[in-house]
DNA sequence: GAAATTATTTTCGATATTCGAAAGTTCAGG
DNA sequence: CCTGAACTTTCGAATATCGAAAATAATTTC
């Protein structure tokens, strides 16, 4: 009788379970004799695994553990109930504070989704509404989690034709390449009326136990009434909150 | 330039994750759009991830959907931290009412086991604490997930050897069999004393969206104080945390 | 209800990947 | 330095995958 779990496709998806099972990482070893496999073989396999991100090795040892690509996938899984329940009080504390808009994005794709939203009471029309798809390049939650990703990816991404949405969204690749890197030395990303005009937000990434972000939180309001709003303060809460979110969407790598 | 996204493996994984971050289900066509795949090649990878139960086409329909497999394998990544965080509050309200431990299990393999457990002040000691694995047919929160397995995973698991942990313990097939009968038809699993001596506890299953059964939640303690307690009491409350627990970990189907 | 359109499934030879076995490296302890 | 275990590479044979095209099924249109 041929198993369909001998087929190749089976095997890489055991090799998977293996390793998630595990509490802690798992050696070359000890996923072949927990599978059967010789050691060639586990290599081999292990290999691809890596190749796609499913796997990851904690550089300079030689065990595994599950890749960010197994995360991301989990999390785009995840219902929108689940998010709501962990990040909805942290959301409602920066609204409560800003008196302004606050959402946590995911990246799905070449997209920044918003997956939850929250507002202060009698608010303006929602620029950020869960579903919508923020372009990574021209939103600050988009371009806060883009900072974050390797560069294979960013240059995957650059690679291709962006939209220009207002007269001051950047499209140049060096415009964005700068832009990326002050994100990374400031922590925080900003959009001033590069994605819907006379709107500002602000965005941070979200890091995850592992070091991976595929999160971010942001606050947006009207240009006008936002922009006088002090800017280290609001930096502050939000890598307050962003830290906060971490741990509560963290995993164990 | 070869990417290595054009591996098999890596096409597999790119079907998973567009239906994974579809928040309804894909049919082949979608899916081959979106993947910009000619409908061979994409009737060919979906019938390949459907083999290995890793997408699920709800019957009747022509659309897929994240499989068991699927969702097990995600939800295997996710640590106690993950689970805390989702589940703590309900397992502290059934600890409030009743006085007794409780906890959350989840399918890993053949056992069930522990991954979360909330304890009144002042407890006894654990019996269920987390990392424990639960056999799942002498153990409440087990036989609750076992019953809802299908039938090939059941007949699998009982064409094994059974240990038998007290004398109380059941290992004849027939007698299994007509227990799961009856916690199907009943809602919650009951183990006196079969798995440790002098200990009480129930289990009730926890269905995620798709009906699929990967996780228990259950109460347990000492047989001589928990036993007077209001049994109907006991399978309502566990029934609610179990719904809403289902919902926290739940996908979108 | 027949024709046209769209969606799904099957077939095919060529190509690329995977297979197990065995040999070759690296690394850690004694 | 030697030894043994863990890790990595190599190899021809077996197998799965590839894209293109054709066949079937389901839906829509007229």
């Amino acid at each position: 009788m041929s198993d369909s779990n001998d087929k190749p496709l089976g095997r890489y998806i055991r090799v998977l379970e293996t390793v998630a099972a595990a509490r802690t990482g798992l050696t070359l070893t000890d996923i072949a004799r927990e599978l059967g496999l010789q050691p060639g073989t586990a290599h081999r396999l292990i290999r691809g695994l890596v190749d796609q991100d499913l796997l990851g090795s904690a550089p300079g040892t030689k065990s595994y553990v599950t890749g960010p690509r197994l995360q991301a996938l989990l999390h785009a899984t995840m219902d929108q109930a689940g998010y709501a329940g962990l990040a909805k009080p942290v959301l409602d504390g920066l609204v409560a504070e800003f008196g302004e808009t606050a959402h946590l994005a995911r990246l799905n794709g070449d997209f920044a989704e918003s997956v939850l939203m929250e507002q202060p009471s009698g608010a303006d029309r929602a620029f950020v509404q869960p579903g919508r798809q923020l372009p990574l390049h021209a939103a600050a939650s988009g371009k806060a989690i883009l900072a974050f990703q390797d560069e294979a990816f960013v240059a995957r991404y650059l690679s291709r034709p962006r939209e220009r949405y207002t007269e001051k969204t950047k499209v140049e690749d060096l415009d964005i390449r700068n832009e990326l890197a002050q994100i990374r030395a400031d922590g925080v990303a900003v959009c001033d009326n590069e994605l819907d005009a006379g709107v500002l937000s602000y965005g941070h990434p979200i890091q995850v136990n592992g070091g991976y972000v595929l999160y971010s939180v942001g606050i947006t309001g009207l240009a006008d009434r936002f922009r006088p709003m002090e800017r280290s303060r609001i930096k502050q809460r939000l890598a307050e909150a962003a830290a906060d979110l971490g741990r509560k969407l963290g995993f164990t790598a």
